[in-house]
DNA sequence: AACTATTTATAAGT
DNA sequence: TACTTATAAATAGTT
């Protein structure tokens, strides 16, 4: 009903799309409404766009929930039930996940394992075995690492040191040079600097 | 549309109300089809009739649940009870204890360990050697066990073809002690019983 | 349930 | 995006 006849089969043109969708969604609600009216009906209707954005109608004096409630009643299918039984399907998927991990676990860690065929066992001690390998890798690592930092650490600790002697000792040779011979440090003299 | 206008109320006349009811079904039912189709839309449409008859129209490629569900997230009403929120909430929980048991493993194969410090590093090595130090002895035990057991087959079998050849002999015995003379099985004889 | 005059919805154009 | 309008589609009243 238009300029023009059209197949329905999905417009390409994105934009017409959206106008075409905008238009006709208008147009149901419009109906339904209508419906509604002349006819005492009740009626819940909910579009989504492809964009995902929703609209909803839904006739005056009830409510979604209400007309959900009669679908039940009415059609035998039971709305709730199959949502709440695809979440426990979810729910047992998830946990047979689960059952098998832990037996992987108890299986690395030893326990469990005497059902097991000679294949299996062997398989888990070679997982074993290069998990251990790995961790020493990596503790060996770390400690060469560590003592690397170490003796860093000790080299720049002694270089400070150094320095700081150095400091000193000129400190000393400029004190001397401006003392009276007298008075001057004798480093032979032992505790001297304790009592400075 | 139609012969008349009609205004938009309450058809009193029930037989009429009736017709229309069926028209004007069909007809938003086909909108909504259209719409699904042209504009890639989704659609729930339920419908009572006064009569409390229901109909109902669906997108394909959806289900009524799931547009609830969409409904659910993007409305903020809430259609589901507890009971589902508890079933969200057992499938969170379960899902993040498959997360630590999967960090757990991977730990123990000795994958996403540089991060570690050097006690949750220590733990896994220890877990590790103890797997493997159980898994060896099972081993150990399994070939222990298999050679005793071979050793025990070997030794049934030898009672066994003694016991036969013990019974073999009895009735060679029982056999010859029936026959007159002539007809005895002569043992020295070669290739006797391939002849009988 | 089929028909058809008429209204209504809307496709394409602006 | 909103308005216009020619045309397709829906349907009210009739058979």
């Amino acid at each position: 009903m238009g300029r023009g006849k059209i197949e329905i089969k999905r417009i390409e043109n994105s934009s017409n799309r959206q106008v075409t969708y905008s238009k006709r969604r208008n147009g149901i609600i419009k109906k339904a409404k209508e419906i509604t009216v002349l006819c005492d009906a009740k009626v819940s209707l909910v579009i989504f766009a492809s964009s995902g954005k929703m609209h909803e109608y839904c006739s005056p004096s009830t409510t979604l929930v209400d007309l959900l409630d009669k679908y039940h009643k009415q059609s035998g299918k039971r709305l709730w039930d199959a949502k709440h039984e695809n979440l426990n399907n979810e729910i047992d998927r998830i946990k047979k996940e689960n059952d098998s991990m832990q037996i992987e676990l108890r299986h690395l860690k030893g326990e469990d394992i005497t059902s097991l065929h000679h294949k299996e066992l062997a398989a888990i001690e070679k997982a074993l075995e290069n998990g251990l390998a790995n961790t020493k890798n990596l503790e060996e690592e770390g400690k060469r690492l560590s003592f690397i930092l170490q003796q860093q650490e000790m080299a720049m600790e002694e270089d400070a040191r150094e320095m700081e002697n150095a400091y000193h000792q000129q400190k000393l040779r400029e004190y001397n040079t401006q003392m009276p011979f007298a008075f001057r440090v004798q480093p032979i003299q032992p505790n001297l600097q304790e009592r400075m």
